[in-house]
DNA sequence: CGGACGCTTGATGCATTTCAATCATAGTGG
DNA sequence: CCACTATGATTGAAATGCATCAAGCGTCCG
């Protein structure tokens, strides 16, 4: 259901994950890192896999065997703290990896949000075709940077003291996203709950209500249905996001 | 100044990363990554710098020439908003690599919090020795995965709600870092400043202040100066850390 | 058609921001 | 060598914005 676009793959030719250039300057937008054939290699040790949403794919802990690698559909990766509350630590599309681990645990856990295809890589399997594999490595690696500054932009997003800033900087990422190949400014689709965006920028599930509302009535958002949003205004949604404190506040000013 | 123990490079052998394991269980502590050839070979491409306290080692935007390794010091990497407000993305300890990069720039800016001796690796250098290096581009893989497990546990503490759990998820960063190797109590340094600690865990330094001073109140912390902390109860660091909503009232309430 | 779930909306209290002044500390020059 | 000034840190008082509690509404699925 989530329009993916430009990608041909039928879910066939094998594990592909995508980023945007490290040192050689490309025209901004992620591009696939693997070959046919390495594709290839990685399609003979790896596995389909699918999930209906709201499946958990693995929890916190878990001893970590395999990796992912989505082909369709959005993951969450998240932590459940003791008090029950949920940070949501990534989201996560096709061509990513998932399934980080530390000393052979998984450090957090991984929920569909939409139905999800994926490819699963065994560990081991992994581990051996990477020694062998010095162009794979690279690949690898210019991925878990593109996955390391995307965690950078999180925490940025989550330093914003204001919840429009936070937002709008939320819908900056999905943009990026779903726009992305295409410059085209399209209708934007939200795969996951106000829940889940609240744990993911640090707001309870009213503020981001009540913010989504506030950017309709600016003007920055309009909303078609509760999932399907366009950007409006992608200047005040940027000027928003980088005005970290209340600045809006200027005008209209209520008297005392 | 630093007291950084249990490292008995002095500036020679050549550059060293250092992660906790990511399949193979360790003892839980970061171990070093390179071998005596490794940091050799690469010795051979890096050259030593050395950075005063405050200095500016690059900026956002600038284009990216070359990797860092730090030796020893500390150095923040942070951005700058158009409203002049700072996030501090990550603070880099001996033994860390940055100068992160999209597209040959630097994705953010990088600031010596102490005096810094450091490896200045070229890219097209590190770019060769990677290609051809099969084991080096492991131990950057593994490097990397620590970085991003290290940005999502910051993104986890700007999860929390309350300053009093951000500053204890804080804390309990620095104690991990600082005790690495042994396990023992030891007494705190806070390299950086009140207002940089404010940016990185994303409240007012005045917030920052006050919470240090409720920690100490409580019983948690002991301060014997400014920048030097005792971690008095662990137990209620790590209760007040994973906490996260205003839970801590029940114990330890004072009367009305 | 009914129930459950997700989402919206309202009212209140509190924590943190903000503004502002004072206090330490360290670094500097007389 | 000590006074002096910048910088960093603390503390106070007031205002604001978010969390929280609580109810009402829409929608999807059984």
């Amino acid at each position: 259901m989530q329009p993916r676009s430009g990608n041909d793959h039928p879910l066939a030719r094998g594990p592909s994950i995508a980023a945007i250039g490290l040192w050689q300057g490309g025209n901004g937008a992620r591009a696939p890192l693997l070959s046919e054939a390495e594709r290839a290699r990685l399609a003979a040790v790896a596995t389909i896999v699918r999930f209906k949403k709201k499946a958990q794919i693995y929890r916190e802990g878990d001893r970590a065997d395999a990796v992912f690698n989505i082909v369709e559909g959005v993951v969450k990766a998240y932590r459940t703290l003791p008090d029950k509350a949920e940070h949501i630590g990534a989201f996560l599309f096709a061509d990513d990896l998932f399934g980080l681990a530390e000393e052979g645990r998984y450090v957090n856990s991984a929920k569909a949000v939409t139905a999800v295809t994926a490819y699963r890589i065994p560990v081991p399997a992994l581990s051996g075709r990477l020694q062998g594999d010095a162009t794979l490595e690279y690949h690898v690696i210019c991925k878990l940077c593109h996955e390391l500054r995307e965690a950078q932009r999180h925490a940025m997003l989550l330093g914003f003291r204001s919840a429009l800033a936070r937002l709008a900087a939320f819908f900056q990422l999905l943009a990026q996203h779903q726009t992305a190949g295409n410059g085209a400014v399209q209708e934007l689709y939200l795969p996951m709950s106000r829940s889940d965006i609240a744990h993911y920028v640090g707001l309870s599930l009213e503020a981001v209500s009540r913010s989504f509302r506030a950017l309709a009535r600016r003007g920055v958002l309009r909303f078609r249905q509760k999932r399907h949003v366009s950007v409006l205004d992608r200047g005040k949604l940027a000027a928003l996001a980088a005005e970290n404190g209340r600045a809006g506040k200027a005008a209209g000013r209520p008297a005392p």
